[in-house]
DNA sequence: AACCCCGGTGGGATCGCTCCCACTCGGCTT
DNA sequence: AAGCCGAGTGGGAGCGATCCCACCGGGGTT
């Protein structure tokens, strides 16, 4: 009930004996305080149970010790997609002992974007942080005009020119291949991610780089895009079955096309992995579930999202070091692993 | 490139050439003004690119225009459930066309418990949402305490003082367990949930309620709690058929755990659907991909998501409208369905 | 003895807004 | 004709912090 307000720094002060200057200096950690008059200050804090205003800091600071997640997803991703949530753990756990919040920004439709220029443009948080980027997208551009600092997980082609962390998709992509080839696969297709974003292309060109490395067959008939979803599979394997009925192995760009995959397969009477290999992309919790179980290639999601954030802290320290806009891109990229199960 | 200072609220007014007050009008949509005036303003506002600094509009009212979503989970969970990932996008939605922001914290330890305690005391947010609470969990006597407005998905108890959205847990268990029971089952066993929250134990509660309503043994020995992990569904199932080799069906309280016990399920020769039905709750994306697919109770967790902002958005509208604290707790159930599949 | 330096300190100005209040100026009452 | 009202307006005073700068005093230099 206590309707009492909440004490300011000059209630502290005042409590303390001292001037609002030094109780700010207490705050800060100041070295130019005398320890008693330290010693009275933390006392005061204390006893008043005082927290300072974030925002009365913010405003004369102009920063606002918060970070912006932003998820560009139509409807349908977030919800199947594991990714996103590791994601957002690591990001959670590599800004958890900093002073930085995290904001989280869906935007599925122009008016959300619209929404997101204002955000930025009132600059509400101190950077940013860019998943699922497409070629195309207009916000990398858009964080690059406000100078914001910002980190993308992935990248918007290989000439990228904002820092970004993303995992070794091609090598990944080849390491799954080569597994396939190994196991006497010939006649390897892939379902691909959309080819308008990296990933979707770095994977086609690891399945590529792994077939002509292995003298087996890379024709573009073997490879058939899709958009990441389950019924996106589906429909890439339907096309790939009936251009080659004969095809003995499918790399699938990630675990959720791959159960498309395994279930088109089932229904043209196809066994797994008797008459045709699998192998999914992300090692998703989907993977371990599929009948039967998934081979995929495992990416260290959650460290993704860790090391963005660390990169971006780096970048915003910069920021307010120097005003000189670039320190530099900075550019990270995580290894991956294949886990192999029964559908290879 | 132009370091030109962002404009202010003065920039503004001196370029329309009228008073701050006036801007400041038109900024909130005041009908105070006159057509000319507000012409004026939004000309210049649109010329200079003008966006108000929202923190200093904070500093004044005290308002800060965002909610926090707070996940208070163990490393284990938000990674394997799409439950979270459905709550913040149905969260999201129910925010899109408000200013609020929204942030996300995740609370996994002590450390992070203390940041979100001087978070909350400090005023950063208008109001709070938290999911997956326990009995115990010291987060929502928090809230209470700092009087801030807060929406709980779940509840600790059936006598909860929070406003909450929850869906008919119990109503959901009883009708796959009267459906296991239409289909001829006898021994049904059930996977709980942690027997501290209000999820398992009404969970268990439907199971127990549809079992005696159909005259069918509800004792004790057939129900297992575990932790909504796999493994813990695994253990539980192992458990379960050590007491009870002869049981045939089992309801689990989440499609994660019911994986884990068809996994076990087969380990020990059990065929499902022929000898041991199963059914899993959350109809989550893992329920479509288990051998074989899972029959399952649907609750509509982005609906809960959606419904939990709008509650909070009412609760802090009246929050600032009387400085009457109770404006009284409300609480919505959300109607479950049950998705029938192979498993049963 | 006069000086300077520097650790420690506090008051005023400031960040960019909102809100209170005092003011103007037509059009109506009486 | 003198008042009064109310719509429209703008200046000043905050909101609660930081930061600049002026100040104070004691120890070391010359």
């Amino acid at each position: 009930m206590g309707t009492s307000q909440r004490p300011t720094i000059k209630t502290v002060a005042a409590r303390a004996g001292v001037g609002r200057t030094t109780v700010s200096r207490v705050l800060n950690g100041s070295p130019l305080v005398s320890d008693a008059a330290k010693a009275a200050v933390q006392a005061a804090i204390s006893e008043l149970n005082y927290v300072p205003s974030s925002v009365a800091r913010s405003l004369v600071t102009s920063r606002t010790q918060s970070v912006a997640l932003v998820i560009p997803e139509s409807e349908s991703r977030l919800g199947s997609e594991p990714y996103f949530s590791a994601v957002i753990r690591g990001v959670s756990t590599g800004l958890s002992d900093t002073p930085f919040q995290l904001l989280l920004i869906l935007v599925r439709d122009q008016r959300e974007l619209d929404q997101l220029r204002d955000f930025l443009a009132a600059r509400r948080v101190d950077g940013v942080l860019l998943v699922s980027v497409h070629r195309d997208d207009p916000l990398p551009a858009l964080l690059e005009e406000f100078g914001l600092p910002a980190v993308l997980a992935g990248r918007r082609s290989a000439a990228e020119s904002l820092s970004h962390v993303h995992s070794d998709n091609a090598g990944g992509a080849a390491e799954a291949v080569r597994h396939l080839l190994r196991r006497g696969r010939r006649t390897i297709a892939t379902i691909t991610g959309p080819l308008d974003m990296d990933v979707g292309h770095s994977r086609r060109q690891g399945w590529r780089d792994a077939l002509r490395e292995g003298g087996a067959d890379a024709s573009e008939a073997l490879a058939e895009p899709a958009d990441f979803t389950e019924e996106g599979g589906r429909r890439a394997m339907r096309a790939l079955l009936e251009r080659r009925p004969g095809l003995d192995a499918v790399f699938a760009a990630s675990d959720v096309m791959a159960a498309g995959a395994l279930a088109e397969l089932r229904r043209h009477g196809r066994r797994v992995p008797e008459d045709v290999a699998v192998v999914g992309f992300d090692d998703s919790i989907v993977a371990r579930h599929t009948d039967p179980p998934l081979t995929s290639v495992r990416q260290p999601v959650e460290e993704i999202g860790s090391t963005m954030a660390s990169i971006l802290l780096e970048e915003m320290d910069e920021a307010d070091e120097a005003d000189r806009p670039g320190g530099g891109r900075r550019q990270v990229l995580l290894p991956t692993s294949l886990v192999v199960r029964e559908s290879s």
